[in-house]
RNA sequence: GGUCGCGUGGCCGAGUGGCUAGGCAGCGGUCUGCAAAACCGUCUACGGCGGUUCGAAUCCGCCCGUGACCUCCA
């Protein structure tokens, strides 16, 4: 029985219990998304699987600090160290002012995020709002002798670096190796040793977007950012930091770095790494074009879409899957989870209609403990989501009359149903179009009144003939014991 | 080429030594004038070949297939 949460950790390759570094606080630093053009649906997996755990945290009792940078500078195109940023770059593209694409994407961002029924995080910094911190960061590392600056540029020096810490530690690779996969590239002279990074990068005459530094007029490189942030809000060490798996290798490892280099401690206790999802077994990306857009899901706007998918029905297909698992994208898939989702949903408002008994022949207490040890054993919301439709089943069999419930345990299954579907889970009812103020849902509802008259003088045929007219146009219709209820 | 994964029933997806999740689809039933919907029940799989073991989807070896990272991406 696992009473204690367990997290699996990058950092050792296995599952540890958790245990907060100054209980019941936990921090937790989480990278966002680089605000240049829309998110995806990729980006957004992260994003929900970490709101789990941020909700499953705080459901424990933690008091969590969640921290998640919005990435509005830097960050360059390709791997050599000169040019523009991904900003100025969509600017010149746009015609705009970069710090408008930010502005776009951010509030674009947002509301995805709002769709998506995840909570806000405690702080959202960005890269732009902390320049001063990040060039304290450079100079300290500098200052401490793992960085040196080649005119007006700043690299973190990893063969240095590597001499006194394990560089390759959060992928499991050897120094050696790392150097045998890097690539030789042109343009990089400047440049000590292949694997060294930029911590400021030296801006050109036309560069949009600089700032004044001690090495004169430049922008931070990408990984300095996250470690002068998560420094500032969460400390020198602090407990979780996450992200998704493809900034393991080259981000997160530069984080490590640059956060040792500069405050000679180790900076986080556990790190934790989305998987990513997958189309026809293939990474969506942003690279690659075959990701989509969340509003392109919703609405079924897409070539790989057969229709459109509410934001609750992704975000019940997600949490079908573990986090640390590809999850691979399709319409059967998609189509199953929304079924299932409606099931249980639909479960729920079975759940406050059901009648109590003096005895219960259901087991509750059982349920409940399994939906923690589920939730504890690494967040597997799978498992748990398993073990809620058991109580989906068992609400139903209470409802047929085939068990009893008492009504402590009636009291307990709610608890337990709408603690981890909606505070754990992070699900929302999705109110179906109401069309019942306008003139169509009128008009159907006149309609099928007289075709329940019709049923009631035992005309069949005409019940039958009103059924398929409006089956034909799109109306499903639900004949209930004493009435009906339909859709479109 | 190096590093790390993965391969589970028609589909998605958990599970890491015995008790063999779950959802969807299919099938059977209840309900219904019929149908739909809903509900109940049912379907017993782990890439191949060897090995370890009383026992393996689960551990080990080899092979095949496949993916990610090593270069910007959550």
């Amino acid at each position: 029985m696992t009473k204690e949460l367990q997290i699996y950790n990058t950092l050792t390759r296995k599952k540890e219990v958790f245990e907060p570094i100054n209980a019941p606080l936990v921090g937790m630093y989480v990278c966002g998304p680089t605000v240049y053009s829309d998110v995806h649906l990729g980006n957004c997996r992260t994003f929900i699987s970490f709101d789990l755990i941020y909700r499953y945290l705080s459901h424990l009792g933690y008091n969590v600090r969640y921290v998640r940078n919005i990435t509005d500078a830097g960050h360059l195109e390709g791997d050599r160290d000169e040019g523009d940023d991904k900003f100025a770059k969509k600017a010149k593209l746009e015609q705009l002012e970069p710090m408008e694409i930010v502005q776009k994407y951010t509030l674009g961002f947002h509301d995805v995020m709002r769709i998506f029924n995840t909570l806000s995080p405690s702080i959202e910094p960005t890269a732009t709002g902390h320049i001063s911190e990040q060039i304290e960061m450079i100079k300290e590392i500098i200052s401490n002798g793992y960085a040196y600056e080649k005119e007006g540029t700043v690299y973190f020096d990893v063969e240095k670096y590597s001499k006194e810490y394990n560089y390759g530690q959060l992928t499991n690779r050897k120094l050696e190796d790392l150097l045998e996969g890097t690539r030789v590239l042109g343009g990089q002279d400047e440049k000590k040793g292949r694997l060294d990074f930029a911590l400021w990068i030296k801006a050109k005459a036309e560069t949009l977007m600089q700032w004044p530094s001690p090495w004169g007029w430049g922008f931070p490189g990408w990984h300095i950012e996250c470690s002068a942030m998560s420094t500032k809000y969460l400390g020198e060490t602090f407990d979780i930091h996450g992200g998704g798996m493809d900034l393991q290798a080259t981000h997160h490892s530069n984080e490590i770095a640059q956060s040792q280099a500069c405050n000679h401690t180790v900076p986080v206790k556990y790190w934790m790494h989305t998987n990513m999802l997958t189309v026809n077994g293939v990474r969506m990306s942003k690279s690659a074009g075959n990701g989509f857009l969340p509003g392109e899901l919703f609405t079924g706007n897409h070539p790989l879409l057969e229709r459109g998918y509410s934001p609750m029905v992704v975000r019940f297909f997600m949490a079908q899957s573990h986090y640390r698992s590809t999850l691979d994208f399709s319409n059967e898939a998609l189509q199953a989870s929304e079924k299932g989702f409606q099931k249980l949903m639909k479960a729920g408002e079975t759940l406050n209609k059901l009648i109590t008994n003096a005895e219960s022949t259901v087991n509750i207490k059982e349920l409940k403990e399994k939906c923690y040890t589920a939730m504890n054993d690494d967040f597997n919301s799978p498992i748990l989501i398993a073990h809620l439709f058991d109580a989906v089943r068992i609400i139903n069999l209470i409802n047929d009359g085939s068990e009893k419930i008492n009504q402590s345990d009636l009291d307990e299954l709610k608890s337990i149903y709408n603690t981890f579907v909606f505070d754990v889970l992070g699900f929302k009812k999705e109110d179906s179009e109401s069309t019942s103020n306008d003139l169509t849902g009128e008009l159907i509802d006149m309609v099928l009144n007289l075709r329940l008259d019709a049923k009631k003088n035992k005309d069949f045929a005409t019940s039958d003939k009103i059924r398929d007219a409006l089956t034909e146009k799109g109306v499903k219709i639900k004949d209930t014991k004493d009435g009906f209820d339909w859709e479109l």
